[in-house]
DNA sequence: GATGAATGAGGCTTCATTCAT
DNA sequence: TATGAATGAAGCCTCATTCAT
């Protein structure tokens, strides 16, 4: 197994969703799966393939998932999950909480979130952008326990600041859609970037050229 | 078959790459499998259920395509070069060129070019999405024969618009990634709402606040 | 594959019950089934050792049959049709057809129709008794479409005779059970004994002896 | 588990053949293995289930039988004794002992004891007859054990009334035959119509009519 | 060119059995 | 004695690909 170990697997470790520890081999079985569905594709990555990397037999990957495609819902369920963490929690620690006394801050606490939360789950990212299409259960637990939640935060956060007298004119929606649009934006062209070396990307500069251009965009001094 | 005919089949249908003609059999074979890899994802597809649609024999598609991985560049190869056509073509009908006075009629333009391309190219755009990750020679190509070709052409229109005395402080490379990130994000979220009834959406608004942003955040003005 | 050919596949192989025709391997495949499954049963049965006696590729099966269990249905279904055709069909060569004078002929044609019938469907006749207790679609199908009709045909000569002045007291469907049950406790020792070579049955006896017991116990004399 | 104990079963308790003790888990894994097995048939039943309807973990199972067919041998063995006890017991509660004026009371008493071992034992006999032709070792003992035991006891009793001056012309073991065909031709149509609320069925009547017709059958009067 | 029966490698999954705890 | 995680062989079935017609 490569060392590509994805940061949440830890908490999985210590019990999964419904409250039951994992052995060592499941948790091998995981990182195993984790690393060949992200390779692969899902349905092009065989439980044969995932075994052999994990170190344990084919049956045993069944003791613990009933099918392969239980196999990636354990995987992806609880990705969705953490990608949602920093939105619901409150207080200390909180990347969007209500402490923020400028927009620009908001946003640049959203991109060091975001990247950090990549540089972690960047195959566990992978998997669910890639099978969501797929899965309808997938899309639907996505559109309701992600979308859902982190957009509606997000355009509370931002009715704050309408409230406090910016961006007047435009619905909080559109302005979070603008918003995340510019940040994915710059976090796709970075990643993309720091996968080559040839690349002349300063990335402090971009971040704030992004971050500054939101700004003006929404009508906004810092 | 389903109706969704996709646009730029009429012109495989006319000649493939190297200048064969394509048999009405063949083309029915193509639009099936466009429509079963959009479906279910190009590993996750047989060839059986492509030949059923298509109203072929199973044999009959590899008389055509030596294997199933050859059928799927058959699509996705002329799919990429009509990616790039309007921004290759010059004069007439020509998308991006010289003869936009102000940079917010470049940005309509291109969206209405986008949606239209989107419209009639859902199904070989999202096997085109899904796809290339786990190809490498699609990825190569891509990056090659759109992504440069593209995004060239983009910086070379910026650079015209900053030397008339506009964007002054910015690259030319991070005013494309600005603006493109801005159109992508308002066609996503436009055809997410365009599949939900529910939905919300005043597409004309959408569109011309997000111009708006664009501009004001480049710091131009129309 | 071994010399047991079953008689009633010579039909199969002139079309199945949609009217399709059988190929020649599709044909070696229901005989190296028949085979299996009567010798260890379907559970125990692979579809690995069905092909390789049948002398095909495993794949094969699944291209005639979609699983092992439509395999199991396209062999007993047609046996069934089969088992109740002597008491379908009317005029010449029918058994138990009305020209019969006296019961006991009635009851000697049965017999030596059912030893033939036997004699030739050995091994499905076998699976079928096996299988049905498992396989509540054929409990259904043989209720209905061979108990039904088996029955109602017998109790109808039956009652002929009874009209005619004999077994007055005894209900039709008694003089059935009692009739039948005779006929297959003589069958089931005769081929019994039949596969013991140190047996001494005197078939011709036994068989006469049978008949004389079941006319006497419902009062009739020959 | 449902509450078809078998009632053998409290014997087995009390020290299988070879005369050791049961424990309480080794009987509610019998109780299982019995459900199970009548339920799906030996090949189709599987350890694991039998654990969980047993209670227990898939591996106590070994620990008192070395593999599932010990335990199929486990059940069935002792059933085959238990299915001859009426037949080898003498003097008091005796079924088919020599103090029967008539062979009428001899056929109804064998019903009555059949019956009865049929209603406590179902799903044993179920087992037994459904896995002997699969089983050469059962067969064998099935045939040793049971058949020749009572087919043995049964012609002596025969043999008994016919030098009383009955039955004079049949040969001993062709009363036997005849004799339990209609028995168990009447038991099985009485457990068929048993299950069957629809049913029409006198059962005093018909086993009257059954005893009687053999009687007759046979050339006695009672 | 077109067909579709045939293939056999490989996929997912089940299962009896073992063994460390 | 009892457990249950682990095994790996084997089971059923799918699939891309071939080839005789």
């Amino acid at each position: 197994m490569s060392d590509t170990k994805e940061e949440w697997i830890e908490e999985l470790l210590r019990g999964d969703e419904e409250g039951r520890k994992m052995t060592e081999k499941q948790s091998r079985i995981v990182q195993a799966a984790i690393e060949v569905f992200a390779e692969k594709g899902y349905a092009a990555s065989s439980t044969n393939e995932i075994a052999q990397r994990a170190g344990v037999a084919e049956g045993t990957i069944f003791r613990h998932y009933k099918t392969k495609k239980e196999l990636l819902l354990g995987i992806v369920a609880p990705a969705m999950t953490k990608l949602i963490t920093p939105f619901v929690l409150r207080g200390f620690n909180n990347v969007l909480d209500s402490e923020y006394d400028s927009y620009d801050q908001v946003l640049r606490a959203m991109i060091e979130n975001r990247i950090e939360f990549l540089r972690k789950n960047r195959n566990v990212l992978k998997i669910l952008m890639q099978e969501i299409p797929f899965h309808p259960e997938m899309q639907e637990r996505f559109q309701r326990e992600v979308l859902g939640v982190v957009l509606e935060r997000l355009k509370r956060i931002v009715a704050k600041f309408q409230t406090n007298g910016h961006m007047a004119e435009l619905p909080s929606a559109t302005v979070v859609r603008l918003s995340i649009s510019a940040i994915m934006g710059y976090i796709a062209v970075r990643t993309f970037y720091g996968e080559r070396e040839d690349a002349v990307w300063d990335d402090e500069r971009e971040r704030e050229d992004t971050i500054a251009f939101v700004m003006r965009g929404l009508g906004l001094t810092r």
